[in-house]
DNA sequence: CTTGACTCTGTAGTCGAGTCCAGGGTTTAT
DNA sequence: ATAAACCCTGGACTCGACTACAGAGTCAAG
């Protein structure tokens, strides 16, 4: 696979990927991307395959992989062996917490709905903001766990 | 309301909150809490009615509403205006969010259960980590934005 | 040959929601 | 009276995934 224009420089991997070039930087020192060779004055090269890796990692990042975890899973296909077991592992966990996360997030918005609605007609009562905050009563989540959160994307 | 035990100092407050002495000089510095009186040593003394404030906090925060925007409904409630547009405001973009959320949550929840099946009995192909990341295509989201995303909780 | 676009390294800053610490002072229980 | 437990301030640190910047070198076009 690949065959289209090699040795990229950095600039360009960035304008087809969509990573950005601090990012790929950032990448390669976090051990995502191997280091690339570089031209006699030091610029990176890279190959069209790093594209694919990227992408890869994009994609597992959508999944919800972290990226240590996705470090880890590339440092172990490097080591030879598939990181299948990992990788399962990882979507395992990622589907119960998903699983979690959504039944949390369909009890908020009920909550919310609810909230919304039934205010919506009956006006505001000083001193309760709106009964929707100080009213409503959840059953709280034990333990309030990080979600795949990713930041603001600039695409 | 509220009749309790009053003169409340922070180690209580935070006792009776689960919020934490740390977390509540916080809450403090950003608007959420009001400053309270000081005992002539400088102590902090709460009255009962600040459990209630870190209650509406608490639960604000579970429906999604960042420190930030509990901040502002507080201090529109303060300057007399019922913030009532306001919440209702960011109740409906927190709706509308974690719709768009839980869709896409469920695709990637479909994703990694079909990756996670297909490729359990099928074993892995070197090469491919697990075909479960370069194979599956998914449909970008076109802005990752961010979860309404919480830290580890200590609880 | 000069201008401007690109690249390099290394360090620092961002955001949110806190946590932790040092280096004090105070209150309470023994 | 003294130790333990509490409280104070101010600032630094955490985490994750980047982004920004300074200051310097390099490359392609005109």
């Amino acid at each position: 696979m690949a065959g289209a224009g090699r040795a990229l420089k950095i600039g360009e991997v960035a304008k087809q990927s969509g990573v950005g070039v601090e990012a790929l930087r950032f990448y390669e020192k976090s051990g995502l991307l191997d280091r690339p060779s570089r031209t006699e004055s030091g610029y990176r090269v890279y190959g069209a395959e790093v594209l694919e890796r990227l992408a890869f990692i994009r994609r597992a990042q959508v999944l919800g992989f972290s990226l240590e975890e996705i470090r880890r899973v590339i440092a172990e296909r490097r080591a030879g062996q598939s990181p299948c077991a990992e990788v399962r592992e990882v979507v395992r966990r990622r589907l119960a917490e998903l699983d979690e996360r959504m039944a949390e997030m369909r009890r908020y918005r009920k909550e919310l709905a609810a909230a919304l609605a039934g205010w919506d007609e009956a006006g505001d009562v000083a001193g309760h903001v709106c009964g929707l905050i100080e009213g409503t009563t959840i059953t709280e989540p034990k333990s309030t766990r990080r979600l795949a959160g990713r930041q603001k994307g600039k695409s």
